[in-house]
DNA sequence: TTACGAACTTATCATTTGTCAAGTTGATTC
DNA sequence: GAATCAACTTGACAAATGATAAGTTCGTAA
């Protein structure tokens, strides 16, 4: 997890590291169960080191995938844990997972001791919003077919490991729609 | 400027604000003007004071508009101004303007000097998350119409401001198309 | 094994949106 | 004021996608 971390926000010195290291706690979950519900606060910043979950909204009674994540992965419900509004999201485990969880409050007195924690979260922040503008240029400019063709080459681990009526949702269309493309390419 | 810092970002301390500022240069653009083109790196970060800018994309010889910001605003193009590649993204003027430019290298430099500097990048970079996400989601739930709508309730100063042709491509549909959603609107 | 249910596919038809072409409006320039 | 140009609108038709319903496949539990 140092690692994955200091990939993306450079080096995180010994002392720092141990300072963040002593306020993460093992958890568990098993395929299925959803770490997050909608309506209740996120106060949680996971560190998945095994499996994959997704995030979900629900829109008229139909679940709807925002995201997809494979561990090593950051994540949080970034809207909720900033200000502690119940989160219209939920965060359901694809498969057994693996977490280590730091409370927010607790991540908030982290960046006040060490500047290296809070480059952490601007680098994390900053890379989530490159990947979140990309996700939206997707729908700008491809149509269904392009857009599954785009998470089929950026993204082939969605493919691999998510079911295909959630990759649907998540690429704005319904799970009939997302077949009827695969067979048309099929054609070709 | 300051204000609006620290209303997203929190307290800047004189010290600290005093030393972001002598790294600030004015500069002015007219309506029409192109502050960054596409192809060039991104090496500026511009605290927009006065005016109204959008940034497009080219996708098959047709522009298409990504965001649009209106003074006071605080801009860069993050992935390129990051990595130091070429922009995909053109900046252009719709009002003429004012600016207070920081260079991204020195940038990088304050952020070593400062916890509160470093914080300030934190906080925009999770603002821009949160806004980027929220305009994703418009895409996944909602149809051409609602999100005419949305932006009308959430953003009416687009609307205020910039062209319809150029809010259609934000929207993600046609002129032609946003001009007959416009209309059927008005039958109702 | 059988039965069941969920995921995925297929088919048909309706709706939405795009494309292309032409018309209108309004601002700007000469 | 006439000419011009770009923005915006309108219309007709084509293409993409949604909605509904039904069929298939496959893993799981009785």
């Amino acid at each position: 997890m140092r690692k994955y971390i200091e990939n993306i926000a450079g080096i995180l010195p010994d002392v720092d590291w141990k300072l963040y290291q002593q306020h993460l706690k093992v958890v568990k979950a098993i395929k299925g169960e959803t770490i997050l519900h909608f309506d209740k606060p996120c106060k949680t910043i996971w560190h998945m080191t095994k499996g994959a979950v997704r995030k979900v909204e629900m829109d008229n009674g139909i679940n709807k995938t925002t995201h997809f994540y494979v561990a090593p992965k950051i994540f949080t419900v970034l809207h909720s844990a900033l200000t502690g509004e119940p989160s219209d999201l939920a965060i359901i485990c694809e498969e057994n997972c693996e977490f280590l969880t730091l409370d927010i409050e607790q991540l908030e007195y982290l960046y006040r001791q060490s500047i290296y924690i809070e480059r952490v979260g601007r680098r994390m922040a900053e890379e989530e919003f490159i990947e979140e503008f990309s996700m939206r240029r997707m729908f700008l400019k491809l149509d269904a077919l392009q857009r599954y063709e785009f998470i089929e080459k950026k993204h082939p681990e969605i493919l691999m490991r998510f079911q295909l009526k959630d990759v649907a949702t998540f690429l704005g269309v319904t799970p009939e729609t997302l077949s009827r493309l695969r067979k048309s390419r099929l054609l070709k």
